[in-house]
RNA sequence: GCCAGAGUAGCUCAGGGGUUAGAGCACUCGUUUCAUAAGCGAGCCGCCGUGAGUUCGAAUCUCACCUCUGGCACCA
């Protein structure tokens, strides 16, 4: 038994979550229920806020930064109770126990920071840097300016050699092993230090100082990435960063920061190094990637009011492979919430338990052979070793596989046929222990079904039994 | 340009040197009534990207080519 620290990334607040935000914290979700399990779990997210660009959308929108990034970070956290989260603690980069953390943090890397000339094209309009190749803004379409300024950098360099290894070696694993590929040519490719500071003037005066240098805020990642840190409290540090493991689930575009120049920070820190870094795949939209100028960004609080919480959990989990892209569509997702969840699942716990009360079987005690729990469980292994590989489609596509087990079950012993109570209760107790087990197996994808189906049964496992009845998951045409 | 990965049924994908190439969804037919126009059964649909090579035998290995996706540093 091992303490798990489960990570996602922090969430830039300059708007409202989109469906992309929702996959990433839905598939931490999972992975942290499913450890649960066995381990005792930290669940961490949060948002970032220390961004230049909030300081800009805040002065757009006529309020003060401060009271820009705390609305929209109220708007991620809002998502806890739309999505079912079950995360334990929620940081926000402005938080104090964030700032003071990283300050120590960076006195801590002294060694491996210095001060140098930061030379880049930098756009006036836009407040950043880009590189060399556009030699014009992209969003301004203005001559980009050669900006010379003093900050501080972190040597990357020095430690190329190191995390080459650990990488290769696994030690911290990259998952998937395309990804991994991916960071290994770029490491080989050479390290270079890289910049963790800004002027203050250039910051606007927000963001984090940099420690006896008001003249400088900490820049982008030596803040963002150190959340993973400043959110524990001395104990749960010791607990599950130094006595546990720790993963991180990301999107595919920062595996580079975690992977290369998190693990840097680390080492300079002499810190124990993650174990896992998983990253996800993106959500495209009809084939298209999701934009504000083609307007076709899904909220995720509209489709639970409009579907509920755990179809749209069920949708993303099942549609997409965890480390791949994957495409909505509202066609598929109403396909998927009827195939599987109504015709599938729903109608399997609604005949279950209709037949239960007309053949009058409540309060029968359950027996069930060791044949037939031998062969539940090997659906259950099956779906295990799919959860520990992230690999979430393929976990629920064993539940189905169960479910179409037992629909076939039915089919071969007629129950509406029998009229011998003893076999009866034979037929039934087979399917309520086998319906026990995939509303258990199901708690860590749709907790709230899962619940829901245990609660029908109710809580004696030794007796058939059905407390209450009701329509999981409704036809969606009936409604219009 | 360079480096990866992928191209298999209408769709999403699995498989992977050897009997007639798989699953789910969709579709067609049959069947059942316990159930949410649900279930079960059967069927349909494939020159397994193209060309060549290795082999007794290739979708599976090798090479070339075509197409797509991703990565190629300061971007959560």
């Amino acid at each position: 038994m091992k303490n798990k620290l489960v990570t996602t990334a922090i969430d830039y607040v300059n708007g409202a979550p989109h469906l992309g935000h929702a996959l990433e914290k839905i598939y931490a979700d999972v992975y942290a229920r499913h450890l649960r399990k066995k381990h005792a779990v930290y669940f961490l997210t949060g948002t970032d806020e220390n961004s230049l660009k909030n300081v800009r959308a805040a002065e757009k929108a006529g309020v003060s930064t401060e009271e820009f990034v705390l609305k929209n970070s109220l708007k991620f956290q809002e998502l806890k109770t739309a999505l079912n989260l079950s995360y334990n603690d929620f940081i926000r980069t402005t938080e104090e126990r964030h700032v003071k953390g990283v300050q120590k943090l960076w006195k801590l890397a002294k060694k491996d920071i210095y001060k140098k000339n930061y030379k880049g094209l930098y756009c006036v309009s836009c407040e950043e840097y880009y590189k060399e190749d556009d030699l014009k803004c992209p969003i301004h379409k203005t001559e980009l300016e050669e900006i010379e300024e003093e900050n501080y950098f972190f040597k990357l360099s020095k430690y190329q050699d190191k995390i080459l290894d650990l990488i290769e070696k696994d030690e911290v694993q990259i998952i998937p092993q395309a990804r991994k590929n991916e960071i290994l040519n770029f490491i080989k490719s050479g390290l270079q230090d890289f910049c963790i500071s800004r002027t203050s003037e250039r910051a606007k005066g927000w963001g984090i100082d940099v420690p006896n240098d008001p003249n400088q805020k900490i820049w982008v990642w030596f803040d963002a990435l150190a959340n993973y840190m400043t959110a524990l409290s001395k104990e749960d540090f010791d607990k599950f960063w130094i006595n546990g493991d720790v993963i991180h689930i990301i999107g595919k575009d920062i595996v580079r920061f975690h992977a290369v120049y998190f693990i840097g920070i680390l080492l300079a820190l002499n810190f124990k190094l993650p174990k896992k870094i998983v990253t996800h795949g993106f959500i495209t939209v009809d084939g298209e990637k999701m934009s504000k100028t083609i307007s076709n960004v899904i909220d995720p609080f509209d489709l639970v009011l409009r579907y509920g919480r755990d179809p749209l959990r069920y949708f993303l989990l099942s549609e997409f492979k965890t480390t791949a892209d994957g495409d909505f569509s509202y066609e598929k997702f109403e396909k998927k919430y009827h195939a599987d969840l109504s015709s599938g699942l729903g109608n399997l716990v609604s005949r279950i338990l209709t037949m239960i009360e007309k053949k009058d079987l409540k309060g029968s005690t359950i027996v069930v052979d060791f044949s037939f729990k031998e062969e539940i469980k090997k659906y259950v292994l099956k779906y295990e070793k799919h959860l520990n590989d992230f690999e979430f489609n393929e976990s629920i596509n064993i539940i189905w596989e169960m479910q179409r087990f037992l629909d076939k079950y039915i089919e071969e012993k007629k129950p509406w046929e029998v009229t011998d109570r003893k076999e009866l209760v034979l037929i039934f107790s087979k399917l309520v222990y086998a319906l026990r087990k995939i509303a258990l197996m199901l708690d860590v994808f749709l907790p709230e079904t899962s619940e829901k189906i245990l609660s029908f049964l109710g809580e004696d496992e030794s007796k058939i039994d059905v407390i209450k009845k009701e329509m999981l998951f409704p036809r969606l045409n009936e409604y219009g």
